[in-house]
DNA sequence: TAAATATCTGCAAGTGGTTCGCATAATGCT
DNA sequence: AGCATTATGCGAACCACTTGCAGATATTTA
């Protein structure tokens, strides 16, 4: 289950130039977890049937993690964040409009879509990751 | 500048089986006159220097609008929404992860990937929408 | 066209997700 | 170990957005 093992999330939060803390590894590593994005609201879940955690730390947590780079933030038009390892490949979701259920789709390339568009563009030159919503209805919504 | 006329906006409302109300109005046309996807903020600042509009009203047209497909909801990552109208295509656009900029990206086309993706899936048969996201920094922002 | 009904609006208060201030605790550098 | 820096818990604050309610408007029906 564990993708990755204590000491490499310690290796990965030093190695963004941050504090190696209890904390800070808990988040990290249950993020690592789960297939899906996570909402704050179930991460918070998770992790106080394991530890005392307060709801501030596990938000500066994500902040600081995600700023450095370790994981990416995702926002499905839900009114809540969902955060997931970041993998440096770009991320391709269908999302249900109704019951909120995501489902990740990987191997499918769209980068040739997007050099197409940054060469179109007048503002930007380069990106640094970009992330593919599909909105609809899942089996169990039609 | 106006894309379409009053009467053309209140048809649109009407075939979509909402009250056509001056406010309704007031707002599905001024979400049709911008380029880029307006916020809410924006969009409220536009509406008070033409007339008398609650903040709540704004909120419950944009959303009657959207519910009835006149109106499509963004988001950035940036804890406030963006509307655009319903043009029935996908919507492309670079974001800055840094200032907000947007830009929207016309002419380009991944509904070969999407076709893809959902073949892949598992919990859907077919979507309504797509949009692509991608971040990175703008040039002012590099 | 007036009354009846359903929907809309303004106002103010309420939510829900997220952030902040501050005092205390833990981390990592020397 | 000692010290500067960063993390944490707690509660309050914040911001985008929603809601309850009473009065105004829009459409329906007679």
């Amino acid at each position: 289950m564990a993708r990755y093992t204590k000491e490499e999330l310690e290796t990965m939060i030093k190695e963004a130039d941050l504090r190696v803390t209890g904390h800070r590894v808990a988040v990290l590593s249950a993020v690592s977890k789960v297939r899906q994005p996570i909402t704050v609201y179930e991460l918070v879940d998770v992790l106080r049937k394991k530890e005392n955690i307060d709801q501030a730390t596990v938000y500066r947590n994500l902040s600081s993690l995600h700023e450095a780079g370790l994981l990416r933030r995702l926002d499905f038009n839900h009114g809540h964040a969902h955060y997931e390892l970041e993998t440096g490949r770009a991320s391709h979701q269908l999302v249900c409009q109704t019951c909120e259920t995501i489902e990740k789709i990987e191997g499918i390339s769209v980068d040739d879509a997007v050099k197409k568009m940054l060469k179109k563009s007048k503002k930007f030159k380069n990106a640094s990751t970009h992330s593919i919503e599909i909105y609809g209805q899942c089996r169990n919504c039609i």
